[in-house]
DNA sequence: ATAGGGGTTCCTGTAACTGGAAGGTCAAGA
DNA sequence: TCTTGACCTTCCAGTTACAGGAACCCCTAT
C-alpha cells in the first residue's frame, strides 16, 4: 500500500507520515519507484502513534510507548510511568489554563464591550496588580 | 535604564525584551554604546505584555491589544472581541486537555504497574476503539 | 593590568509538523 | 502516442516564542 492508503487508513496527513519516517518511527520498505510501501505493521505502527499523539503523549513519549510495546518482557511499571507522567503534565496545563480563563473571564465580563473607548480589559493589562501582600 | 534593569523590574528575560524589540513590539533608545536605553513608556509597556502573554495571549494578540491601548478613541468592543476569541481558545484548549486526561486517566488506572508485561495502557494503544457507532 | 559583571550581535535549536516548488510515475482516455 | 490527472518523490522554508551559546565590547573597582 501507497502513502495515500496509509493516510486514509490512519487518517493521518501524509506529510506526517514522512515526517515520522525521516525521525525514525516508522520504516516502509520502498518499491523499485521509490515509492513507500506500507504492510500491515507500519499501519499498526502508525495506528499506535496516532492514537498515543492525540492523548498528547510528545513524539518521544511515542518512540519509548513504541519500544515497550515491541518488548514483550516489558514491565507494565514502565509504561505507567510515562502516562502518569504525561497525566501530571496534562493536570498542570488545565489548572493553568483555568487560571487564564478566570481571569480573563473577569477582565471581558466587566467590559461593555461598546463603542465606548473605556476598557477594563486593557487597564486590567496596563497596571500590576499586586493583590498579594503588599 | 539598561536591559538588566528592566528585566528585573518586567520579570521578563533580557532575550525575551530584545526579541521583542526585534519583533517590533518595543523600541528603546540607544546610548552612544549602543546600549539599550528603556524609559517608563518602555517599561510600561513591557509589563503589558508580559500580563498579556502571562493571559495565553499570542504575540500578534499583545500587538493589537497594544495598538488599542495607545488608541484612545478604540471602541471597547474591538477589544472584548480579541479577549472573547481567547477565551474560546482556551475553553477548547481546556476541553481537549480534559478529554485526554479521562481517556488517559482510565487506561492508566486499569494498569497494574508492576514487573509483569501485561499493560491495558499498551493494549488500548494498539488498537483503534470504534465505540462511536459501527 | 585584571577581573567581574554588565552589555552587544549573530547563529542555531526547539516541537511537530505544514506548505510549496520542481519533478518523476502510472493508469486511463482520445 | 500524447495528454491529463492523480499519485508519488525530495528538498527547502516557515511556523511560535523564545533559549543557549559564541565572540566580542564596555565599565568599574582593585
Amino acid at each position: 500500500m501507497n502513502i495515500g492508503d496509509i493516510a486514509r487508513i490512519t487518517k493521518l496527513p501524509a506529510k506526517t507520515i514522512r515526517y515520522y519516517e525521516d525521525i525514525g518511527l516508522v520504516n516502509p520498505a520502498r518499491d523499485d519507484n521509490a515509492y513507500r510501501r506500507f504492510n500491515d505493521s507500519d499501519v499498526h505502527k502508525l495506528g499506535f502513534i496516532g492514537r498515543a499523539r492525540s492523548l498528547g503523549f510528545t513524539i518521544e513519549d511515542c518512540r519509548a510507548l513504541l519500544a515497550l510495546y515491541e518488548d514483550k518482557d516489558r514491565a507494565s511499571a514502565d509504561v505507567k510511568q510515562i502516562a502518569q507522567h504525561h497525566l501530571a503534565l496534562i493536570d498542570v496545563k488545565i489548572a493553568e489554563l483555568k487560571a487564564m480563563r478566570t481571569a480573563l473571564g473577569h477582565l471581558s465580563e466587566s467590559c461593555a464591550g461598546d463603542h465606548r473607548p473605556d476598557c477594563p480589559i486593557l487597564e486590567g493589562l496596563s497596571v500590576s496588580s499586586q493583590t498579594k501582600s503588599g
